[in-house]
This record gives structure tokens, C-alpha cells and sequence, in this order.
DNA sequence: ATGGTAGGAAGCCTA
């Protein structure tokens, strides 16, 4: 079995501990993770191969920042998300691992509505649904995962009606979400547990997570090679619980060898 | 309740 993990870890240099304690408790095969707000020269490598992972990071100073962690080797390394020449935003890296495609992915997130940052997001997710497809014309396992901030359903809002208009839930990124699945992905969570009630983050303001209030917003979508061999997939609300805590959760999901 | 909290940067921006 491999076990493939997303987790947006709201800084590694402060989530580090929290980090590389699910690691050891979790025992996943591959994480990818987002919102690292790190440098590559100052990503906390060392720590994280001695817990037995390869590592490939693509970060900038500040803000975004992807990684890919793997116990097996990383191979064809892609970085950056086509289509965008004068994108500084590190938001997108992809490699082969197991056998499997694997990206991580922080979707931007764009609000408020009103600004440039709106534009910006639904022009990303037009980009990401032109590079799933040349990935799924490979006819081989992929998963992409990440935080997508999309929301992709009512059920999946604490109140759907206070984020109608936001922008992780507004149809133009809520369509787009659609087409990746239109085009032959399957999101691994919802496809097995169709009627279930679950959040992947939970805001730090207003008390969310100790209200239960929270949004699932952290995906991940399978090729039909991939979806084949989906064995399981659950959130881990563990670590939103712990001391120190990244305002997302970790979300898991198995394949069959 | 148009605030609230967290992180990184540097004296605000992003989420």
C-alpha cells in the first residue's frame, strides 16, 4: 500500500515539531505539502531526511512555498505550473515517486472578489485543468494534491450561506473545480464517503475549530490509473488540535500496490 | 458582532 498525504502546513519553520511527530505517528509514503513560507537554502532539510524521506522543495521569501517528501526516490522533477512566464508565485511542483505522479498544489486564493486576486485564481485553475490533462493523456497513476481553496459543495461549509460569495465558493472556481473532475479525476475523499460531514481547516479567528466550524478545502484528485487502486481516504484532525497548530489538517489517502 | 488570530516581514500583507 502507499500512503499519499497533503497537509498546508502554515509555515515548516514553526510547524517543524508538529511536522515530524505526524510523520512518525502516520508513517506516510508521501506528503506534499504547501504553504512551507521558506526559502530553499533555509527549508529545515536535514530533520526531515533523518525521519527517512527525499525532499524536494520550491519556496520563495514570505508567502506560497510547495514541497513533495517521499520515502521512495524523486524522479522527473517539474516545477512551476505552466503557462504563467511571469508567475513568481511558487505554488506548483510535481515529481515521480512510487510509481505515481505526485503534485503539490497551493491553489491561489482569491479573495476579495474584487481585486486582481480574484482574476488571478480562476486564470491558475485554468492553467492546473491544461496541465491534468496532459498528465492524464500519460495514462499512468497521478494524484493531485493540495490546497485547493475550493469549496467544492455545500456540505462542505460550516455555513454555506455567509461563503456564497466568497472566492472558495463562488461558481467560477467551483465550475472549474467541476471540470477537473469532468475531465476523468476522481476526488478520493468524497468519492468514498459521498454523504459525510468533514473539514480539512478550520480559520484561527472566531473560534472555528473549538465550534466545529470549519471548511474542506484540502483535495485529492486521482487519475482513473490512480483511482483503480484507492484503498482509502481520511482526514487526520488530529494535528489541527495540537499545540501549535496549522489552521489545516493533514488528508490521507491509500493505493494499492 | 465587518471583528476575530496566526505567520512573516519590518513598521502591513496574506490568509
Amino acid at each position: 500500500m502507499l500512503k499519499i498525504a497533503t497537509w498546508n502546513v502554515n509555515s515548516i519553520k514553526v510547524r517543524l515539531p508538529a511536522v515530524l511527530e505526524w510523520l512518525g505517528s502516520a508513517a506516510p509514503d508521501v506528503v506534499l505539502l504547501q504553504e512551507t513560507k521558506s526559502l530553499d537554502e533555509a527549508f529545515p532539510r536535514l530533520e526531515i531526511e533523518d525521519c527517512g524521506y527525499n525532499l524536494l522543495v520550491h519556496g520563495q521569501k514570505t508567502y506560497n512555498g510547495v514541497a513533495i517528501l517521499s520515502k521512495r526516490p524523486l524522479e522527473d522533477v517539474f516545477i512551476g505550473l505552466p503557462g504563467g512566464e511571469d508567475d513568481e508565485q511558487a505554488r506548483y511542483v510535481e515529481a515521480t515517486t512510487g510509481g505515481v505522479r505526485v503534485a503539490s498544489i497551493y491553489l491561489p486564493n482569491g479573495n476579495p472578489v474584487t481585486t486582481e486576486k480574484f482574476p488571478y485564481k480562476i486564470a491558475w485553475m485554468d492553467r492546473l485543468a491544461a496541465r491534468a490533462d496532459v498528465l492524464l493523456g500519460h495514462e499512468e497513476p497521478v494524484v493531485l494534491g493540495g490546497d485547493y481553496n475550493v469549496i467544492p459543495a455545500d456540505l462542505d461549509c460550516y455555513d454555506p450561506k455567509a461563503w456564497r460569495d466568497d472566492a472558495l465558493c463562488r461558481n467560477e472556481s467551483r465550475s472549474r473545480f467541476r471540470t477537473l473532475l469532468h475531465s476523468g479525476y476522481v476526488e478520493a475523499f468524497r468519492t468514498l464517503h459521498p454523504n459525510r460531514r468533514s473539514y480539512t481547516f478550520w480559520d484561527y479567528q472566531a473560534g472555528r475549530w473549538q465550534r466545529g466550524e470549519g471548511l474542506r478545502i484540502d483535495h485529492l484528485l486521482l487519475s482513473p490509473e490512480a483511482a483503480d487502486r484507492l484503498d482509502a481516504c481520511e482526514i487526520d484532525s488530529g494535528p489541527r488540535g495540537g499545540v501549535k497548530a496549522s489552521d489545516h489538517t493533514p488528508i490521507w489517502c491509500t493505493l494499492r500496490e
